[in-house]
DNA sequence: ATTGCGGTTTCTGTATACACAAGAGCGATC
DNA sequence: GATCGCTCTTGTGTATACAGAAACCGCAAT
């Protein structure tokens, strides 16, 4: 809405307000400010570079998107993620992208989805390429939710959407991915694709609804292992 | 999440921008602003009587809310609502009420929907009176939608449904309202209601698909009717 | 008549100053 | 020794001042 001139990595001298949005978003999804972490006003102004009536103004839209909480009488803090919260969290997901991908196979153009297909055919075989296959494995995973928005053609479901993988991308910190996760993961993508392809609603939800559930079951998994062991190899999408 | 003091119409001091944010979202919702007027700050900052900083962050929420858009070099104006808009929130709200009721069935403590099911049995009567009998008809609406909310126990999806709810209040008052869509509907709820306290998810799941499908196409046949003939009464839930 | 250019004005974006409220620390008193 | 109260610090809430940018108006030239 604001700036749209941010295509390409022009870095013309953006708003500072927008700046300062930006860098606390990154900070906070990448998991530097950990949840439960104070953000003063003074001080994290002065640390980003702007003054604090744009920093107020980032603190804000952090507060809109549910990352950050004001609390009583002191600031605020960065919204801390329980497992219950990931639970819920699924449930709103769920109905959302099972939605979405119904009205995408509804109204999809087949050809972006075709070629979707192409690249998650060798998704097993660049799995086994370590991080920087993993890495352009996400990056499909992008691709294909581009290409259901687009479908979808919703702004409020969409930018519901939206809302919550911010979420996501902050749960998915927690669990280290697990490689058997992601091949099976990447199995029901494309049955996901297939459906919507073949403008099969019921199918491309049914399947959707399987792969959030599979998901879930996955990151809570992980968690539990995590908490359990200190570290061990373990899940998302 | 500000002050918690606002219970019971207790007029402590409220923070200038909380006024000026419910002043602002109230005029918007009730059409007094209509869609596309302009919003310019020092205007209406002077206008509700507080200074540009407040009021700035009071703009900010509403643009959170999808009640407000910038607009390119100018200020910001209130967003207009489409035929297309109303349908395509309608696309969302299905998915969060649908779910939201499936479970509530689950999770529900059946006494509140005990209670207002004996409200709901009233409505036909309620609908007799005129204009005073509507409104109390609207307020058990409410007050299914908040044992809705307090059964499904999710903040994700509660916040998220809160925020349709925001968009349909605009919508509601495009179309008026048409008595024999209303007793329809409160046999719709009615059914809800019960399939709710049977802990039915799935009946309630789909009473609940059904309605809202009937309330779309209310509300978009009551537009063509006004925009065709200038005035006739008409529907919505 | 239409279009391009420039001055002017108005509005936003940002910084900063001030007031008030909440908390913490320290001291005094019981 | 503990508890209550006061003060002092710190941080937010609001107002305002200043700078830069974008739109509007008028004028002139084609």
């Amino acid at each position: 809405m604001y700036t749209e001139t941010a295509m390409l990595g022009l870095d013309v001298p953006l708003r500072a307000s927008e700046r300062a949005y930006r860098q606390l978003r990154g900070e906070i999804l990448n998991g530097l400010l950990a949840p439960g972490a104070a953000l003063l006003e003074v001080e994290q102004a002065e640390r980003i570079g702007v003054s604090r009536t744009p920093l107020r103004e980032a603190v804000a839209r952090l507060i809109a998107d549910g990352l950050v909480v004001g609390r009583r009488g002191r600031g605020f803090e960065v919204t801390d993620i329980s497992v219950d919260s990931i639970s819920e969290l699924y449930e709103l997901r769920q109905a959302l992208e099972v939605q979405a991908i119904r009205l995408a196979a509804t109204r999809r153009d087949p050809a972006p989805f075709v070629e979707l297909r192409g690249a998650f055919l060798t998704a097993p075989e660049l799995l086994e390429q370590g991080d920087i296959g993993v890495h352009r494995y996400y990056a499909l995973i992008d691709e294909l939710e581009d290409a259901v928005d687009a479908a979808v053609e919703n702004p409020f479901l969409v930018g519901a959407l939206r809302a919550v993988r911010t979420h996501l991308a902050r749960i998915r910190r927690l669990a280290r991915r697990n490689p058997l996760r992601l091949r099976a993961a990447a199995a029901e993508h494309l049955l996901i694709i297939d459906a919507i392809i073949a403008g099969d609603p019921s199918l491309a939800a049914h399947a959707t609804h399987i792969h959030l559930h599979q998901s879930l079951l996955s990151v809570l998994a992980a968690i539990d292992e995590d908490s359990a062991s200190s570290r061990s190899a373990t899940a998302a999408d």
